[in-house]
DNA sequence: GGTTATAAGTGCGTTACCGCACGGAAGGTG
DNA sequence: CACCTTCCGTGCGGTAACGCACTTATAACC
């Protein structure tokens, strides 16, 4: 279980105010999030909420062909299992760990019990939801018009931003499927990067070498998303701001 | 304004106990939605949120470029502006009404102050939203893999289950514009469906004639929209279950 | 009823991506 | 070290959709 000391890296969480936290952290359980481990399946009950801190969570659309196509990411700005406080417990997509680490589940129902208060949590939970929506939006946009080299590059932003180092592992065949195309597909692409000096590939790791490089390459989705996440959840990228509690000490978050 | 005694044709404000219902009538203003009418533009401050009865609009996305891509459309079974309740105020994309017709629109305080309630219509709207991120996701799927004719199928679908009628007064031009495609892609698309005799096409009108038909030629993507909006609406439908309350006359609801 | 704006159909070269079938390389395993 | 699985690179024909230029039809308007 967690404690108030703890730095405990999912944002969402550090924006509540001490004595939200403080009731909630007997219930929030560390786990580790195995690379390719499913969170939810199409249909199935879900049980917890996952608020990741170092792992990275795909949702994503399976379609009958077996093709599929990512809906969005989860990282260490949100949650996994919206579907459980807006009250139709699943969901028609499945949620898929991208990036083995680490992060912490509530049970669905004390999830619910703490989002039926409409304190902190809850006004927390529906906007990071709106975030999420926009995110959702970009991306059918972005799979309508943009090429593969500029999704690669939005893909591999995202998921960068949310990760402490600057090496993802992750193979070409998964993000493939994560992005609706072909790996051939994905290999040029991450070909054309690699010449340019923008990020380096070995079987099954991705460096990035030049954020600016993969800035550069990408569509406006990846600014697109980024900045309606900040305006919807200023106060998560800004602790210090209207959640902070008098007398915590500076130190508490990071 | 709402009488209790009108059919107002909304599903979700159909849904609402008797109770909420009287609370709120006083505020929902009836009111005409014109084609190509915009309801909101990103960024812009909301004022209402429209409850479409007749009307149909789109939520779409506009690029940079000029392109454009329908994230979800909206009729008699939602609302237009969930950003109001989920706390973000505004969105950053834009919503406009693809087909005429009215709608009941309530005024932004009003609608948090309910939502506030955690009443009926805070759990309906939750509810709602789930569904419209259902849409969005299938959209940003449908948009990876699917052909223009199976798309332009499964908008004609949607947009039919929406309105009174089974003539769209609509131009090839604009619905291009909400798939995302070329003109002359839907041009192409819909004198296939023309052939087969699934609907039949005159400037600005289109006349659905065989349903059976353009179900054969959209993807799975309609249905699954549809099963899991009735999977979470279940009761918007089905006036007479949850959330009829005693003594009120059946012929109340239609 | 002739004019005009708008909507819809057509043709053609171009392009991005697909499907498939390989060959080759990296790295873990016995 | 040799092996073998997994991952990555490449080539090639096929195709859906694009961009552009243009014609034809339809309805509305004076």
């Amino acid at each position: 279980m967690l404690s108030a000391q703890t730095p405990h890296q999912n944002h969402l969480l550090d924006a509540l105010p001490a004595a939200d936290f403080e009731r909630l952290s007997g219930h929030l359980e560390r786990i580790p999030l195995a690379l390719g481990e499913m969170l939810y399946e199409p249909g199935g009950q879900l049980r917890h909420a996952y608020f990741p801190a170092t792992a990275v969570v795909s949702l994503y659309y399976a379609m009958a062909s077996g093709a599929s196509a990512e809906i969005a990411g989860v990282g260490n700005e949100g949650v996994v299992g919206v579907s459980l406080f807006m009250g139709g417990d699943t969901t028609s997509s499945s949620a898929m760990v991208m990036t083995a680490g680490y992060g912490y589940r509530m049970e669905r129902k004390i999830l619910k019990q703490e989002f039926d208060r409409s304190g902190a949590l809850c006004r927390l939970l529906l906007l990071y939801t709106q975030a999420l929506m926009a995110q959702m939006s970009q991306t059918a946009a972005c799979n309508r018009h943009h090429t593969v080299e500029q999704q690669l590059s939005r893909w591999l932003l995202m998921t960068l931003d949310r990760i402490p180092s600057g090496e993802l592992v992750m193979t070409q065949e998964l993000i493939a499927r994560m992005l609706g195309v072909r790996r051939e597909g994905v290999t040029e692409a991450a070909g054309k990067l690699q010449h340019t000096g923008a990020i380096r590939y070995r079987r099954g790791h991705i460096s990035v070498l030049n954020r600016a490089g993969l800035e550069s390459s990408t569509c406006e989705c990846y600014a697109a998303v980024k900045n309606e996440r900040n305006r919807l959840l200023t106060e998560v990228h800004n602790p210090h701001g209207a959640f902070t509690v008098p007398g915590v000490p500076a130190g508490r978050r990071y």
